[in-house]
DNA sequence: GCGACAG
DNA sequence: ATCTTGTCGC
């Protein structure tokens, strides 16, 4: 019998080498980048599968905890939760989140009880400047289907979607749409959705609408960010 | 040069 | 992300 709530926890470490310059990490982006792969349609929406990440941070103590959460696609139901604790790996830079969440991310997905499904992240795909935001870091890194789902806008500007569930408008980048706001929940504000790695803008936008059926955030999401900011909390009540 | 800027 | 009480509304 697999209990749900057990939560399998690991400690993630800054692997040598990792980008300590903005200068370092733009290169990096940009060798990661050749291995998107935008070819693919992903898995199909509502079935199989679907891990959220998301991380919590304690700044003052220079910790981060990151949390992995899968769910049946079809049912919702938690199949598999983790935590990773570990060092702030690089500081805030608006384009460069990435290096910042995914070693502890990636602990995170390493640490579940089973093997992740289409991957969740709290952010950007490819609708990042520099078309290489968190989930296609996440996706490339882990070879796994990613998407992205953002609260807020990032340097990209997209109409307001109509009001109802399931309506959109593109976000574009020189003139190519790259993302979407999506309508998740009737009257209230959008998310913003991107490709990360192997799926498509199409399939990222209906595997967020299968999320969300009553929040505005995916059900993914809101499990991860439940579980990293408890464990983060538990990680500081020690040590 | 000055702001804006995922989490 | 994080600091933070009550409050209006379904």
């Amino acid at each position: 019998m697999t209990d749900i709530h057990a939560v399998t926890a690991a400690t993630a470490e800054v692997p040598e080498g990792w980008p300590t310059t903005e200068e370092a990490a733009l290169a990096v982006q940009d060798e990661l980048r050749a291995r998107l792969d935008l070819g693919e349609q992903g898995p199909p929406p509502g079935t199989g599968p679907v891990t959220g990440v998301d991380v919590a941070y304690d700044d003052e103590r220079g910790v981060v905890a990151a949390a992995a959460v899968t769910l049946d696609a079809a049912t919702l139901e938690v199949t598999g939760r983790a935590v990773a604790v570990g060092p702030v790996a690089f500081p805030y830079v608006p384009g460069l989140l990435a290096f910042r969440e995914v070693p502890a991310v990636l602990a995170a997905l390493e640490a579940l009880p089973g093997p992740p499904g289409l991957v969740v992240c709290d952010g950007y795909g490819l609708a990042h400047p520099r078309r290489f935001g968190l989930a296609c870091h996440v996706g490339v890194l882990t070879g796994l289907p990613a998407v992205g789902v953002a609260k807020n806008p990032f340097v990209l500007a997209a109409d307001p979607p109509g009001p109802g569930r399931g309506d959109h408008t593109p976000l574009r980048l020189d003139g190519e749409e790259v993302g979407r706001a999506l309508r998740t929940r009737a009257g209230v504000k959008p998310v913003f959705v991107s490709a990360g790695h192997r799926v498509s803008l199409d399939n990222a936008c209906a595997h967020t609408l299968a999320l969300t059926p009553r929040y505005r955030l995916p059900e993914t999401t809101r499990q991860a960010d439940a579980l990293c900011r408890t464990a983060l909390k538990e990680a500081s009540a020690q040590r």
